[in-house]
DNA sequence: CGCGCGATTGAGTAATTTCAAATCTAGTGG
DNA sequence: CCACTAGATTTGAAATTACTCAATCGCGCG
């Protein structure tokens, strides 16, 4: 699936716009390739893009400490990342963004953005209600972190992402899942004895 | 300051409305008033509407197994409340939401909501831009979650919200924070020599 | 063959939880 | 005004859990 085809599929699941509006849209995004471990917004960055995921995979996280990462979320094809703090207060990025495998992705200014929600009402709206599922799915996740144990959000995410436990490292896994990568490694053990 | 101005200067933030469009969009708004402890949603709800504190405090929360409560977020004065995961995928509620203090609020429905985006394209605007800090806010708290301790996190609310400590007892301010409350007890005191 | 990196294992440590008991506080009725 | 009760908060001690740090294992690549 090329790009342009699945940006079409995806909007098309929440507005229905005409071939030429389409077009119009689509001009105002730039097509990017990166190579895995690629960042594509760095802590500290000024941050003016947000990206929709072709292919690939991406992570969006955070060093404590220069120390210990933190993963946000993965984002997947017709997922989009970016640093939404950073980019719409235009503040410096407090969370970094970069490439899990080899990646192609469109980026969309937020100028960009803003312009093509004022020039079509459809448009608008497919953001809203991108925003809208993006922002369930923060709230899934927080409330998963609160109040379900390790070995649970283990559980949740091979469930979700089965394809993610094979091309993506164990340290990685356990960044999302906010534990030691040990002890990450005593937990799908005991899970495969049982 | 009565519900209508509030909510007026509240959209005039993001958007300039006409009197006329603001008469029109806050006539689709239900005032209402409640107790402290009423519910406004409880889990298994079928949830049709979305709230605007006008004045008092709500809060948003999971109880797992009957036992335990986490707090998702308190919504004060100009917040908005419901389960959204509900609201808008027509699922049961899995979060609930309650008066932690005699509130008065603006209700609106999903129908309404959606009517009103339709007809003012500056309103479809609005929502966009409060989902969006909506989603910004449940990033920051996720990542305030995962890579900070309960030490960290208790001085970042009581910076956010000075009066908060005041009303709300200690057991709701440590399933905000995900702590025993216990362990929060432990940790002011220490705090308090220092 | 050996190096290097990711993953695993082990042991000791630090922090939080749980459960139970003690203490405190505000509101009520006498 | 005081005693009393219910709910909230604090304290103590044992048990659990994940962490750190260090050592080992396994495998692909030069």
């Amino acid at each position: 699936m090329d790009a342009k085809h699945l940006l079409r599929q995806h909007i098309a699941k929440t507005v229905a716009l005409t071939d030429e509006q389409f077009e119009h849209v689509y001009a105002h995004f730039e097509p990017l390739s990166y190579k895995k471990g690629q960042a594509l917004i760095a802590e500290g960055d000024v941050v003016t893009s947000e990206f929709f995921v072709v292919q690939g995979c991406l992570k969006t996280f955070h060093l404590t400490n220069e120390l210990k990462m933190f993963i946000l979320q993965f984002a997947m094809p017709t997922w989009w990342a970016s640093d939404y703090q950073a980019l719409y207060s235009g503040q410096r990025a407090t969370v970094g963004v970069d490439c899990v495998t080899d990646v192609e992705l469109l980026r969309l200014s937020a100028e960009n953005r803003e312009k093509l929600c004022h020039e079509l009402h459809d448009v608008e709206r497919f953001f809203r209600w991108r925003t809208n599922w993006g922002y369930v799915a923060a709230h899934k996740r927080l409330l998963s972190f609160m109040s379900t144990d390790v070995r649970q959000r283990y559980e949740e995410l091979l469930k979700q992402y089965p394809l993610l436990y094979q091309f993506v490292p164990k340290n990685l896994i356990a960044a999302y899942l906010g534990v030691s990568r040990e002890t990450l490694s005593r937990l799908y053990q005991s899970r495969h004895e049982a």
